[in-house]
DNA sequence: TATTGTTATACTCTATAACTATA
DNA sequence: TATAGTTATAGAGTATAACAATA
């Protein structure tokens, strides 16, 4: 018994998918990085740049090894994301006076600067994207996430966006 | 007066960067999105894939160009997901009768299979993403969640992953 | 010989544009 | 002439592997 053609009276597409909070995640944590990424760009950066920036002005002197560890990326990539990053003078490679091999990585003076303008654009980013809750809940969606994430084993302030390796 | 070169005492990094739950919900939307990723990969899928065989499921007869508006991609996009699709024997295009230029989009019975196994995989996948919340706390955060999406405007079902277009 | 950083190469993905067949 | 789908081409992004400098 196959159905005969019937036309479809159906106008826009209804929702068609799956409603559970695991795809809730997955869709605004995309929008959420998309919308960042615009407000980044027009500081001339990609999301990318503003993990290295901050991982650098955490620990300030880091080699490139060391960085594409933590990133779980490979060191070839960092040597890309850090000639940009040098190229717009945000960044600076040291030779290590120690080991000479090593490049010792250092934000400039505007760096630092352009680190405080990501941070402005990050706290406005946060503010539109949570625009529909409260404080209070807002501080519960926190607390939800920050469980998940330790539960996940994810590491604090690194997006996974880097590592294209294999994860494990 | 220059700081002189002072050794890291800090030994394995610390949380560099942000706390906020805009950050959250991109580093866990990434981790859930390639943590199901790895799921339907074993079902010989890619996430773009699943997100398709919803669609022709939900709106059997669509066209490609119709399927191309409703993700936000270019249509020749289109041609090599369903490729990819009818090359597995999940889907079928057929020539339609009105209109000879246009495609309808069917599964296959194999492809309603295969959405089964997909939406197990799925389930799954929300309970071991959500393995920190009890009942009660998942259904206050896909709450939570669903007035962001809401008020952000997303379309529900559909992931952003796919419009590589500008988005507005 | 091992390691840091760099460069060269290849591969994947996707958009743009040319093309065909239908209308 | 316009539209649905396809194919061809080109560009961006990134991993792999070869390489040079230093240890």
């Amino acid at each position: 018994m196959d159905t005969p053609p019937q036309p479809h009276t159906t106008g826009p597409a209804p929702a068609p998918g799956p409603r559970g909070a695991a795809f809730l995640l997955a869709q605004i944590g995309a929008h959420a990085a998309a919308r960042f990424a615009e407000r980044v760009g027009q500081l001339g950066l990609v999301p990318a740049d503003v993990g290295l920036l901050r991982m650098i002005a955490t620990q300030p002197g880091r080699s490139q090894r060391a960085l594409a560890e933590d990133l779980g990326v490979v060191p070839s990539r960092v040597v890309t994301l850090i000639d940009h990053l040098e190229g717009k003078g945000l960044v600076e490679r040291r030779r290590s006076a120690a080991d000479r091999r090593n490049h010792e990585l250092h934000l400039t003076a505007e760096g630092t600067r352009t680190l405080g303008a990501v941070s402005r654009a990050a706290a406005a980013h946060e503010d539109a994207l949570l625009a529909a809750l409260d404080p209070e809940q807002r501080s519960h969606l926190s607390g939800l996430l920050a469980r998940i994430a330790t539960e996940q084993g994810l590491t604090p302030g690194v997006h996974p966006g880097y590592r294209n390796r294999a994860p494990a």
